[in-house]
DNA sequence: TGTATTTAAGACAATTTTGTCCCAAAACTA
DNA sequence: TAGTTTTGGGACAAAATTGTCTTAAATACA
């Protein structure tokens, strides 16, 4: 059951990472970062790219420069994250794939599937960089194989 | 959010097609289905190869052949399906990707994947195509756009 | 000013998924 | 037996995703 792409996998750990150094200040490397999670550089660069267009975070090239999230952890949710990174339509989508599922002509799965999403997304929307980022420097969570 | 790949999601709603149409006795020509669920033909009949190979269905050539579900569309069950299309780990995987995600070494999202994942898998151990077939019958429920 | 560091951006390749096509094999019909 | 219908199976192409590489732009520092 998979449900995000790699580009979203690499770039929720990548934050999530961020979130755990909250006590650093200033920037953060993308080169740090992708050597901390083994993933690729580029393609974190790529991922992190779009955040920086879309708000999430906020870069600065140079030494010393790096990327950093553009608000307190604690303000950044999952949703927002999945939101830029998949689309917004994320938590809209038929499990059947079809166009216009709905009350109108749903599928046979429609009610179910509606439920599962609803459950998702609450916990997508509740879920903060900060949250996650804790668990991390806890110890017991880990971001890497 | 993208559970199902294409190829699983064209097998089901082939299935359930199949199901629908409970009175009917005998093969259902591949030819039909694709037709009726505007899906390509050689596409579904590579999907179809594989549930006959792991016996969901069975297969007749020549006139009037086709394919027919082995087993009473009441004792199949999604999981079933889903198993065979998209693998025996399908409702077993890490949210983040990370391989050996579990109670040792967990993922920061772990306790809430492990949830979801559960429930859903309940769903689809329970939801058989037998229930999905009426609710097309019964016309408030669709399988194509 | 020149060099090193770091992100930005795009080209490009590799891989996976999706989709198409052709021919063989099996079965029916005349 | 010949011809038609239908699945089986593989080759192949197209598209999407994933991954790599190169160059440019911005910034700091000596």
């Amino acid at each position: 059951m998979r449900v995000l792409s790699k580009a979203t996998v690499y770039g929720l750990r990548a934050l999530v990472y961020m979130a755990s150094e909250r006590e650093r200040t200033g920037y953060v490397s993308i080169g740090e970062i992708a050597e901390k999670l083994n993933i690729s550089f580029h393609f974190l660069t790529k991922t992190f790219q779009t955040l920086t267009q879309h708000g999430i975070l906020e870069s600065y090239r140079g030494p010393n420069g790096g990327v950093a999230l553009t608000k307190p952890a604690e303000q950044l949710f999952l949703t927002d994250i999945v939101h830029v990174l998949e689309g917004a339509d994320f938590f809209d989508k038929c499990l059947l794939g079809l166009p216009g599922c709905g009350v109108e002509a749903p599928c046979p799965v429609h009610d179910f599937w509606k439920e599962a999403k609803r459950a998702m997304k609450e916990e997508f929307d509740i879920t903060s960089l900060a949250e996650l980022g804790e668990k991390v420097s806890d110890e017991r969570f880990r971001l890497v194989a």
